[in-house]
DNA sequence: CGGCTGATTGATCCCGGTCAAATGAGGTGG
DNA sequence: CCACCTCATTTGACCGGGATCAATCAGCCG
């Protein structure tokens, strides 16, 4: 499908998901959408889109996908510091350093649209609540930092692994990717042991166990929690990293 | 000592910090001044200056002593998720939203200055530069979030330990507070272990393994590293997270 | 059918946690 | 000045969570 015959809906994420951020007048919508379709991109999976080092010069907005920002240690040791959903951006004012501090792939095919810092800018410009809203993404994605900080080095595995559900939970919510009780799970077990600091061996057998709780159903790809608070109880989940999350 | 017989030169840290970030002039930089002297406030150690759930109504920027952000889990244990060191500042922009997400506690004696809201956003509507070293600021500190994903997700004790110690020299450095190859380490074991995800016995033991290998020296309040660069081996640090910290 | 990637299982090891006690180092009051 | 208290550092013993290594199984694709 080439891009061109994409209609204005695959924008709706990240439209929706700013306007949580900050409500934005119709004519702020208007302007962000048509940076948004001036700058579309598709890419496969598991590619890198930006790599540690390099200068940056432009923000990218997810409109579908998963992706993620990770690092990697000399001898190979990966850590995925965090996901990139939709509706969400990368490097909104990252431009400002002068080159990046980690790289970001695709772990699915994915969505996106490229803004050229000039044009981010007077987009910036012409409307100080998007701004905002922009400004709220990059703060929000650092309180998701932090909490993940916590969960890498005070929560055991199982704690761990829920938690890291219960996010990707709120997170899909509010740009309608979790239907009922479901979400699609699209990354591998690898991906999930590098975002959770644990091996694969271990990731494996902790889902297991997750799973002999009653906690999650996984499978085909589909994540299930049927009860979200069991599994919030179990992660030691507090919510409050995330309010932005629940405005809409 | 009261505040009034502080002198001007305790805001040298912070503005020296932020003209790294982004050269600033000389009106800037006596704005930036007065607007510091307005706020000076004193906190003693182990003094929590906001709670996790409080609005913020205010930046802080730290003109001496350590303090830090952490969260904690509902049984207690502690997650320190940053250090916060003289020149650096708290939470710009943080007030846009609604609450915090973490807490920020001195872990010395401290003397900073308090910027409200209002205040603030004046001194950066006078001047885009010092915005943008403001911005930076905010950009630099969730580069070092990430990095200390990695630290805790993927780095052993020894590495993890090392690296902390690396961090700490490259950002005590540019403020003046490393002396040769020497800066204080005013903080408690339990602070460290705190700050490593490690527990406090064992982070004493990882210590001593590091002191065995001549890598550090550590007494009297005092850290020393005899050779940093032979610490990053054993860290696997790599710098480019803290680019802007090299400036100056 | 063979090759590949990802999920799963088994066996073993060790890093780092936990519990408990000892040692030091101020700080305070008699 | 010393007795005492408190907090931080250090040590010892033991245990267990999670890593590692290796093999097997299950889809999927050409």
């Amino acid at each position: 499908m080439p891009l061109s015959t994409l209609d204005r809906s695959v924008l709706e994420p990240a439209i929706r998901r700013l306007n949580t951020l900050r409500p934005l007048s119709a004519e702020a919508r208007a302007s962000l959408q048509s940076a948004l379709l001036e700058g579309l991109q598709r890419a496969g999976a598991g590619e890198d889109l930006i790599n540690e080092g390099d200068p940056v010069d432009s923000v990218r907005v997810v409109l579908s996908g998963w992706l993620c920002r990770y690092k990697t240690l000399e001898d190979g040791r990966r850590q995925i510091v965090n996901f990139i959903f939709p509706g969400e951006s990368c490097d909104a004012h990252a431009f400002l350093l002068p080159t990046l501090d980690h790289s970001i792939a695709t772990l699915t095919p994915a969505v996106y649209s490229d803004i050229k810092r000039p044009r981010f800018e007077r987009l910036m410009a012409g409307d100080p609540t998007l701004a905002e809203a922009f400004q709220c993404e990059t703060l929000v994605s650092t309180a998701i930092q932090r909490e993940w900080a916590v969960n890498l080095g005070r929560r055991v595995a199982v704690e761990r692994v829920a938690h890291l559900f219960c996010e990707i939970f709120e997170r899909l919510r509010p740009v309608g990717m979790v239907d009922r009780s479901s979400c699609i799970m699209p990354v591998t077990q690898m991906d999930l042991a590098d975002a959770t600091g644990l091996s694969v061996v271990h990731l494996n057998r902790t889902l297991q166990e997750l799973r002999a709780a009653s906690l999650i159903v996984l499978r085909d790809r589909t994540l299930t929690i049927p009860d979200l608070d069991a599994l919030k109880v179990a992660a030691l989940y507090s919510p409050s990293y995330l309010q932005l999350y629940r405005r809409g």
